[in-house]
RNA sequence: GCGGGAGUAGCUCAACUGGUUAGAGCGCCGCCCUGUCACGGCGGAGGUUGCGGGUUCAAGUCCCGUCUCUCGCGCCA
């Protein structure tokens, strides 16, 4: 007999079935038993009458068992209906299972309500953890995050490309690398495809990439991962830098108008709220943006300040997110475009949300003699990075582009504690799936 | 790297200023239950209180050391 999703079921009412799923919860009545079974498409009540040749199998099933069930969809007696829950009016009376694959007693709690663990436990647990509602939500909603920045990219006319993870020595200084042995010499896995995307840009316009990056930054915060998935965006022909964070807010508009009509469900699970993004992102430079907080003249905002403009910024506005461009020139890598009007302050530009940076990015510089005079400004080595290079000798138009990593935006619309919990299998400096310490 | 907090049962947590045999809920084991909605009832097992040392008649509790976790800062183009 072929199998049929729990979501199905219904179409059966009045015959026979097959289902294959787990065991979501066993109670055990004696005489009789229920069980919850769920499958990928959703969970239905079997329930084992008094004297059923099935119960000889059973007895012996628990939580998490991988089982297939044969049985006939019944209607429910209307006094036993529950409203509450998916395929509450019918039940399917078991006529026979089958053990497809057994579980171990489980070692903490899995159910709705019971479900509350301590992040280092739950990711001790990671295999089983992960296929609780709640995480199944998460990931689900990072599922699509990613998806939807890929469908509108493209709607955009833009090309995606795979960046490499493999770089040589690193010519951007910045960001911690990790190292790698490589043959007879070593390389770099990737912090970010930033100078890749801009050459790809060259040849085709308008490029983004989905892809892993890695930074060895001694970050152990709710924010950092060692290894992270950037959603990175370059094009040319822009006229200003404005042009560039204009495209990066609509693609966090899209990104969240997919993400509020496809996970509803999800994003009801977990309690979330998607952040508000109004007609008109507000936007202030660095210099405004620290007045506005009454913060001294800095180089940067710190975590704090960034979380007191953004208060300050929705209490006024109504607005979740705000952009703050024009950084002093020399804090930031060489490839960004210094303002024409004030050199000492560049056309990059970050998108803070809810207190935390979402996404960076900015003007590039395009003229090859600009280029090459802050690639010696900035001590770098034109020989490491002459693949960057080249692309600038021939005729590069002006350009920009933004990068956002994935989990940060995830854990962010979610409104979880800590970015791990946004990570399938988190990587962070103590941690690779198990302690690096034990 | 700096600073705060924490480490007690499989999980989540209690245990007032040091004071008998370290408790609870869930889970686990056993028994009971023919309509439950992680049903319910009765009984039971399970702990070197992270580790090492010290103070004391007495340490989960105080002191020193150490390990681990966690939060914040720094850092993070």
């Amino acid at each position: 007999m072929e199998r049929v999703l729990i979501a199905d079921l219904r179409k059966h009412a009045g015959s026979s079935a097959l289902i294959k799923g787990w065991v979501d919860v066993r109670r055990d009545q004696g005489k009789m038993v229920f069980f919850d079974f769920r499958d990928r498409s959703g969970k239905v009540q079997g329930v084992v009458l008094p004297n059923s040749l099935a119960m000889e199998v059973v007895k012996d099933v628990g939580l998490e068992y991988a089982v297939e069930v044969m049985g006939n969809v019944n209607a429910r007696p209307e006094k036993n209906v529950n409203a509450k829950v998916q395929n509450g009016d019918i039940e399917l009376e078991v006529t026979s299972m089958r053990v497809l694959g057994k579980a171990e007693p489980l070692p903490f709690d899995m159910s709705m309500d019971g479900y509350n663990l301590d992040l280092t436990t739950e990711l001790d647990h990671r295999a089983l953890a992960m296929r609780h509602p709640k995480n199944r939500a998460i990931f689900k909603v990072g599922s699509v995050i990613i998806d939807s920045f890929r469908e509108f990219m493209k709607s955009k006319d833009f090309f995606e490309f795979q960046a490499p993870s493999i770089t040589p020595a690193t010519a951007e200084g910045g960001a911690e690398v990790f190292q790698v042995k490589y043959f007879d010499t070593v390389a770099y896995l990737s912090q970010s495809p930033q100078l890749y995307k801009q050459v790809a840009m060259t040849a085709f316009e308008r490029v983004f990439s989905v892809n892993k990056v890695f930074r060895a930054e001694p970050s152990q915060t709710t924010r950092h991962l060692t290894e992270i998935v950037s959603l990175d965006a370059e094009f040319g022909f822009i006229d200003s830098w404005t042009d560039v964070r204009d495209m990066a807010e609509s693609t966090v508009r899209h990104i969240l108008a997919v993400v509020g009509e496809t996970c509803a469900p999800e994003l009801e699970l977990l309690g979330a709220t998607l952040p508000a993004m109004i007609e008109k992102t507000p936007t202030y430079s660095l210099t405004e943006a620290l007045q506005k907080i009454g913060a001294a003249d800095e180089k940067d905002l710190n975590p704090e300040q960034e979380r007191r403009l953004c208060e300050i910024v929705r209490a006024e506005t109504g607005s979740d997110f705000v952009f703050v461009h024009g950084y002093p020139t020399h804090e930031k890598p060489f490839y960004v475009y210094p303002s024409t009007e004030n050199p000492k302050y560049n056309e990059g530009m970050d998108l803070l949300c809810r207190g935390v940076e979402w996404l960076s990015g900015g003007r590039r510089i395009n003229d090859y003699e600009q280029l090459m005079d802050h690639v010696q400004k900035w001590g770098m080595d034109p020989k490491k990075i002459e693949l960057f290079l080249e692309a600038f000798r021939y005729g590069v138009p002006p350009e920009g582009g933004f990068a956002f990593g994935a989990e940060r935006m995830t854990m962010q619309i979610l409104g979880l504690k800590n970015i791990r919990e946004a990570s399938m299998f988190p990587r962070d400096m103590h941690r690779i799936d198990g302690p690096l310490s034990a």
